[in-house]
DNA sequence: CTGAATGTGTTGGCTGCCAATACATACACT
DNA sequence: AGTGTATGTATTGGCAGCCAACACATTCAG
């Protein structure tokens, strides 16, 4: 799937994978990758910018850790990333909801399939 | 909501209201609004330029119609237009899925809530 | 020492929706 | 006659946001 399709619900999806715990940015493209099953796949010119924005917002917090002579960049949720996380998954659902009853409207009421 | 979020998925709400039948372009902004329950709330400047996309893509074909004085141009749609929607059903449904499976993931076969 | 995997990061460009704007007709009200 | 509101079609410039392409560093296998 084109991943250019995540627009406007990128932001959800990062705070989404680092709900259980901190990864850093290889981990998180991994991560979105497995749990789509595969249907996702973003780049690093699409998520580093995105991570920076998020830590300026508030709602990550990074660490630099050396395993051994690498260095990794992890990022974990911080309490306001918490909050944005349930509101993003509010806005989905909304927004599903919304796009998928003009595209599927409803049976009627009593309508038996 | 902001219909800016609809991005990528216009298409398929335009050619979704003229399943049942022709509309004009004033009635395509209303039908979707009323179909998501006054959600969406799409303008002249979005729907215009994808309406006549979507003729010179063979999806949709016009006709000038006359009520009294007032001239309308109705869209109504075609064979390929018809296929089409029901591709862009399709890809509304893995779109979902794709998104929804990162934003919640499955609970783990045998997990009770 | 060459190649592939792992890892972080920037920049220019393109796609696609929208606000603003323009214009026209019809009708109600004063 | 004039003013306001609703209906109706249409274009243009701008901008947000994702991505391809690129750059660079370390580790390990062959």
């Amino acid at each position: 799937m084109r991943a250019d399709a995540v627009r406007g619900h990128l932001d959800g999806l990062l705070l989404a994978v680092l709900e259980p715990g901190p990864l850093h940015g290889y981990a998180i493209i991994a991560a979105v990758q497995h749990r789509s099953r595969g249907a996702l796949e973003l780049r690093t010119g699409t998520i580093y910018p995105a991570l920076n924005r998020l830590e300026r917002l508030g709602l990550l917090s990074s660490s630099w850790q050396s395993t051994g002579e690498r260095r990794r960049r992890c990022y974990e949720l911080t309490d306001a990333g918490r909050h944005t996380l349930a509101s993003e998954r509010t806005a989905w659902s909304e927004f599903t909801t919304a796009i998928g009853s003009v595209l599927n409207p409803a049976a009627p009421p009593g309508f038996a399939t």
